[in-house]
DNA sequence: GTCTATATGCGGATAGAC
DNA sequence: GTCTATCCGCATATAGAC
C-alpha cells in the first residue's frame, strides 16, 4: 500500500473514531494529512468508499493482532482472549469506538465484515473454551454472551463515576478483565 | 408543554435515533412535522438546544416508565428491572439507539443527565438487591456490571446471524433477559 | 500523483411580514 | 406562532493543468 493511502487510512481512521462519519468532512482529513481535500479523490472513489476503506483497514489490523495473541498464548484461551478484548477496547481508543460505531450503525454488509475481520477468531476461541458438556449451539450461544459481556462491561465505564459516586475512571483494564473472568467462570462451572 | 414542540421533539428523537445527530438537519424534521425549517427557531435555540431537549424528553419520559414498572412489582427487583431493560432496548428503538449513542458520544454532561433521569433508579435497585453479604462499594460493582451486561447483550445480537451461522435475530426479549437472570444469580450465590 | 479552480447543492441561522 | 426570503459558509465532487 502507498505511504500516503495509508496516512489518509490511519488520519481517516482517528477522526471518523473521534466525531463519526457525517461529521468528518474530507477537508478535515485533507488538512490533517496535509493535502488538498481533491486529492484524496485520487485514491478512494467517494466518501463512502474512503468510510468502507478505513473500517476494513482498522478492522484487520485489530484481527492480526488478537490472532498474534491468541497464538502466543496457548494456555487458557479464554483468558487470554477477554484479557485482550477488553485491554484493546480500553486502550485503543480508534478501534473501541469505530467498534461500537459499527454495532450502531452498520449496515449487514459492514457487520459481517467486522465477524469476519475481528470477531471470527475470538467467537472460536470461546465456543471451544466452553464447549465441555454442552450442546453446539449452546457454546455458541454462551460465546456470544461473553463478547457481549466485554462490550457492554467497557461501553459503560464512562458512567461509573457518576453512579457509585466516586470517581473509578482509572480502573484498570487487568482489573476489569480478572472480574468478567471471574464471572465467566462460576456461571460455567454451574451450566 | 405546547403540541407543536411535543411533536418536533418526537419527530427529532425518532430521527436522531436512526441517523445520529450531525446526519439529521434541521429541514428533515420539519418536513416530516409539515412546518418550514425557520419555525423551529421558534422552539429551539439552535440545533444543540434541540439536541439536548430532545434527549431530556426520551429519557425522562423512559425513566418514568421504568419507574412504574419498579412499582408494580415489588417482589424480586432485579428480575423486574432486567426484564424491563432489556424488553425496553430490544422494542423501543428510539430509546435504545439514543442511549447507545450517548454511552459513545456523550459529553460530561449528557452522561450526568443520562444517569440521573434513567439510570439511578436501577442502578439502586440493584445494589439493593445484591446487597446481601457484600460491602457498599462491592455491590456498586456488581450493580454496573448488571448494566453492562444487559447493555452489551442487547448491542451485540446484530452479531449473532453472521457469527452463529442461523438467523436467530428473532430471538425474544424474555429469552435473553431468563438468560442473562441466570448468570446473574449464579455469579452471585458464589460471590 | 497532486495541484488549482469551480460547479452545485445543502446546511444552520436570521430578518421581518403576517 | 408560523411564514417567506435570504445570507453565507461548508460539503461533496469533478475538470483539467502541471
Amino acid at each position: 500500500m502507498s505511504d500516503m493511502r495509508f496516512q489518509l487510512l490511519e488520519t481517516a481512521a482517528a477522526l471518523y473514531a473521534e466525531r463519526g462519519y457525517e461529521a468528518v468532512s474530507m477537508r478535515d482529513i485533507a488538512k490533517v494529512v496535509g493535502v488538498t481535500q481533491a486529492n484524496l479523490y485520487y485514491h478512494f472513489k467517494d466518501k463512502a468508499d474512503l468510510i468502507q476503506a478505513t473500517l476494513a483497514h482498522v478492522f484487520e489490523l485489530r484481527g492480526l493482532s488478537l490472532q498474534g495473541w491468541i497464538a502466543e498464548h496457548p494456555g487458557d484461551q479464554l483468558d487470554a482472549f477477554v484479557r485482550w478484548f477488553v485491554t484493546t477496547l480500553m486502550t485503543d481508543r480508534v478501534f473501541a469506538r469505530l467498534l461500537y460505531r459499527e454495532l450502531i450503525d452498520g449496515d449487514g454488509e459492514r457487520i459481517a465484515m467486522l465477524s469476519r475481520t475481528v470477531l471470527q477468531l475470538p467467537f472460536q476461541v470461546i465456543t471451544d473454551a466452553v464447549a465441555n458438556g454442552r450442546s453446539a449451539q449452546d457454546a455458541k450461544m454462551v460465546a456470544i454472551s461473553y463478547v457481549g459481556f466485554v462490550v457492554g462491561q467497557v461501553l459503560i465505564l464512562p458512567l461509573s463515576p457518576g453512579l457509585t459516586g466516586q470517581d473509578d475512571g482509572s480502573e484498570n483494564a487487568d482489573a476489569v478483565a480478572t472480574r468478567l473472568l471471574g464471572l465467566m467462570r462460576s456461571a460455567n462451572v454451574e451450566a
